[in-house]
DNA sequence: ATGAAAGCGCTAACAA
DNA sequence: TTGTTAGCGCTTTCAT
C-alpha cells in the first residue's frame, strides 16, 4: 500500500499542494521549515516513494548509466564492472548492464538499445568497442551526440567522448626491457586480441626489442585465437611453438591466462621458471596467484581508472568541463616467474 | 533530432492519430496493413524511438529486471550475471545491476533501491541473501509482495519467491564418498561461508563420513575467513593446519580458490597430488585449469540454472503458473587432482 | 512561501 | 479500422 501512494495522497494528508510536496521532495529552498517537517512526517509515516517513471518523464532522466562490455564473465571486465557500478551508485546513479559479446553488429545494437532506454551516459569497458575501420565507429559518434560516452581502456577522439586508459604501450615496453636487461634474448610475445590496447601492448614489446638492437621475428609474436578460459589450449599452443623448433627463454603475455598457459607448458616440459624461462603476464589478476611460482604481472591500475572514469562522468553530467583523456601508467608487479 | 520526435510528430506526418501510431508500435492486430506500412515508413524515415519513460509511466514497467549480487568480481557470481543478463536480454528485458557487498544492511538498502526503480522483478544471485535469523529475511517478503523474486542458489519459502538451485548437499556428499571409497581416510573440509549453500555443502561432507562410519572431527572442518582472491592466504592457512599436527590425505573444498590454495600448499611441502593427497574443488571455474595437475571440481551447472531461472521468471511475468523450486544436481568433473 | 495548472509522451478505454 | 480523450505521477512555470 505504501507503494501505491502518490504525491496527491501525500499532499492531501499534509494539507498542502502537490507542488509543495514536490518541493520538499527535491530539497527546494522555498519551503517553510514547519511545512517541510509536516510533509516529511507524512512521507515517512506512509513510506511514500516517488514514482521513478513519472519523475523520469518530467526530468528526462532516471539517473541511470548504461554499461557496455563484451563479456561480464571475463576476469578483468568483471572487476571493471564491479568498481564502476560501485562508484556510480555512490553518486546516486543506477547501472544498466549490457553484455554485447565480441561481434560488431551486436555491439552496435546493444548501444542503441541502451540509448532507447534514455540512459544519462554510457560506459564502454574495453578497447574492443573501437574498430580499426574508422567508419565502423560512427555508432559511437552518433550516441555521443546525445549523451556522454566514457571509454575505459580505449582511445578515441570525438567530442563528448571521454577516455580513461592505461599506457599499455609503455608498461609493456618497460617490462620487456627489464626482461632483456636481465639477460633474456629470445622473448616470445603471446597475445590474443588486435584491439587498440592489444596493438599498443604489441608495439610496446616491439619497441623494447628495437631499443636493444634485437631484430623482430614474426615467429616470436604469436596470437592465440581460443577462448579466454582455455588455459589448456594455450598450453598446447605454446608446446606447438616450441615443437616447431622456435627457441625462447622469456615470455611476455598480453593477459594472465596466456601466461598461466605458458607456465603449464613449462611445467609439463620440465622447464624451470624463472631460471630457464621467465614469464610476465598482464592484468595482475587472481590467476597470477594460482601458479607456482606466482606470476609476475603488469598491473594497469584498474581500480584507479574506474574511480577516475566515474569522477569524470559525474563531472560532465554536472556541467563541469572535464579532460577528455586521462592516462595512468601501469607497473610490473614482480613475483616468482621473473628473476630480476 | 531523430531522438526528439514524439508520437505526435509521427502521427501528424503519417496523417493518422496518435492512437494508430501507438497501435503499430505495439503490434496491435487492429491496423489496416496499408496504414501500418505508411506509419512504419515514417517511423523508420525519422528514426523515431518511443520515449521509454512515458511508456514506463503508462505501463508501469520498463521491462527491467534488477540483479542483486554481493560482488560482481567474484568468478562464480560474474558468470551468473553474464548468463542471466544474456537470457534476459534475449527476452526483451534490461538488467539493472546492483552489487551489494556482504553486509546485511547494504543488501536491504540495495533491494529497496531497486524496488524504488520499479523493476519488474528481482534476481538475487547467491545464497548469502538469505539470513539465518528468519526475521532478517523480512525484506525479501516485503519485496515479494510487489514483484517476483528469483533466487539463484538459495532456498526460501515464500509466495512469489522462486528458487533455482543445485543440490550442493548431494554433490558434496557424493564426491566425498568417492574420495573415501578410493581409500582416503582423513579428509580435510575447507570452506569459507556459512550461507545456506555453504552449510549444505558442509552437511554433505559430514553425511558422507557418517555413511562410512568415519567419526566427524572438528579440526578437519576448517573455515577460511579471508578474501576470495587470497590464494596465498589459503596456502598459509592450510600450512598452519598441517603444522598443528593434523593429518589429512584428502581435501574437499567449497570453492576452487580454496582448493588451489591447498594445491599450492602441497607443492610447497613437496606433497604429491594426487598420490599422497587428493583434492576436490567446487564450481569448476577457470581456476581448476590453472594448476598442475588440473583440479577435479564439482560443477553445479550454473549455465543451466541461469537459463532455467530466466525461463521461470518470464513465465511468472506472463501470468503462467510456475514451479517455485527447481533443483539441479551437480556433478564431479574429474581431473588430475584425484585418482579415482 | 504556497497553490493552480500546464505539460512530459505514451497507453488504453471508449466512441465512432 | 480509426480517432478522441482521459489518465499515469511528477516537475515547473506562473500567479498569488
Amino acid at each position: 500500500m505504501s507503494n501505491q501512494m502518490t504525491i496527491y495522497d501525500i499532499s492531501k494528508k499534509a494539507g498542502v499542494s502537490i507542488a509543495t510536496v514536490s518541493r520538499v521532495l527535491n530539497g527546494s529552498a522555498n519551503v517553510k521549515p514547519r511545512t517541510r517537517k509536516k510533509v516529511m512526517d507524512i512521507i515517512e509515516q506512509y513510506g511514500y516513494k516517488p514514482n521513478a517513471f513519472a519523475r523520469g518523464l518530467g526530468l528526462n532522466s532516471m539517473k541511470t548509466i548504461g554499461i557496455l562490455c563484451a563479456d561480464a564473465s571475463d576476469l578483468y571486465l568483471a572487476k571493471a564492472i564491479y568498481y564502476i557500478e560501485q562508484n556510480l551508485r555512490e553518486n546516486g546513479y543506477h547501472s544498466v548492464l549490457c553484455c554485447t559479446g565480441y561481434e560488431m553488429e551486436s555491439k552496435k545494437s546493444s548501444l542503441s538499445l541502451l540509448m532507447s532506454q534514455h540512459v544519462d551516459a554510457v560506459v564502454m569497458i574495453g578497447s574492443n568497442f573501437i574498430f580499426n575501420n574508422n567508419e565502423d565507429n560512427e555508432y559511437i559518434r552518433t550516441a555521443a551526440s546525445s549523451v556522454p560516452i566514457m571509454l575505459l581502456n580505449a582511445d578515441f577522439d570525438c567530442s563528448n567522448v571521454y577516455c580513461t586508459l592505461c599506457d599499455d604501450h609503455k608498461a609493456t615496453q618497460d617490462s620487456t626491457s627489464k626482461l632483456i636487461e636481465s639477460g633474456v634474448k629470445d622473448i616470445l610475445y603471446l597475445y590474443n586480441s588486435n584491439s587498440y590496447s592489444g596493438l599498443k601492448k604489441l608495439s610496446g614489446y616491439q619497441n623494447a626489442l628495437l631499443l636493444h638492437d634485437i631484430p623482430l621475428r614474426k615467429e616470436l609474436m604469436q596470437c592465440f585465437k581460443g577462448h579466454h578460459e582455455d588455459i589448456d589450449g594455450v598450453k598446447f599452443f605454446v608446446e606447438n611453438i616450441a615443437d616447431n623448433g622456435i627457441h625462447f627463454d622469456g615470455i611476455v603475455a598480453s593477459d594472465d591466462f596466456l601466461a598461466i598457459g605458458a607456465m603449464n607448458f613449462a611445467r609439463s616440459r620440465h622447464i624451470k621458471v624463472p631460471t630457464q624461462l621467465q614469464i610476465i603476464g598482464y592484468n595482475n589478476s587472481i590467476l597470477s596467484h594460482c601458479s607456482e611460482p606466482e606470476l609476475s604481472s603488469i598491473d594497469n591500475r584498474l581500480q584507479d581508472m574506474c574511480a577516475q572514469l566515474v569522477r569524470t562522468l559525474i563531472g560532465t553530467l554536472t556541467q563541469n568541463d572535464m579532460p577528455q583523456k586521462t592516462i595512468f601508467s601501469g607497473e610490473l608487479i614482480k613475483r616468482g616467474s621473473t628473476s630480476f
